[in-house]
DNA sequence: GCCAACGTTGGC
DNA sequence: GCCAACGTTGGC
């Protein structure tokens, strides 16, 4: 199983929204995005990130349907995903950078990406983040 | 509100 | 095919 984390504006779209109906993760206008959403997995894991003014990680997501064409874009593509759980408390951007082992995030170094893969290792890392 | 990063567009 | 101009994203 493959980890990913998936960005939203809060304002456009919420964390708190996303339910048990299955939700198309759609509005991707970026091939490096869309590749990634491409290589999902069904029961893969993602994060889900607040951008904007909150800037932290609020939950975890599960992919229940793989890639398929953006009704609106035929170029780009959806996965429909579900509510899994909420984070124990969220993990802000602040707390991903000021983590030595977390510097390679490729929320950090590449901050306009909206879709990208989270290493097993950086995934536990985050998780452990939650409870401290 | 500003600006860096970066993707896209269009003229050549 | 190159590159300048421009638009968008998103952190600060």
């Amino acid at each position: 199983m493959n980890h990913w984390l998936l960005k939203t504006e809060p304002e456009t779209y919420a964390w708190q929204q996303l339910g048990s109906t299955p939700e198309p993760w759609n509005g991707v206008r970026n091939y490096q995005a869309r590749n990634f959403m491409q290589q999902m997995q069904v029961n893969d894991l993602a994060f889900v990130y607040h951008s904007g003014k909150e800037r932290q990680i609020m939950g975890i997501a599960r992919v229940v349907r793989t890639a398929y064409p953006d009704a609106e874009d035929t170029r780009f593509a959806v996965v429909d995903v579900v509510h899994e759980r909420p984070l124990p408390q969220p993990v802000t951007l602040a707390a991903l950078k000021a983590h030595p082992d977390l510097q390679d995030l490729l929320l950090i170094k590449q901050s306009r990406l909206s879709v990208m893969p989270i290493s097993a290792d950086a995934w536990q890392m985050i998780l452990a983040l939650t409870i401290s």
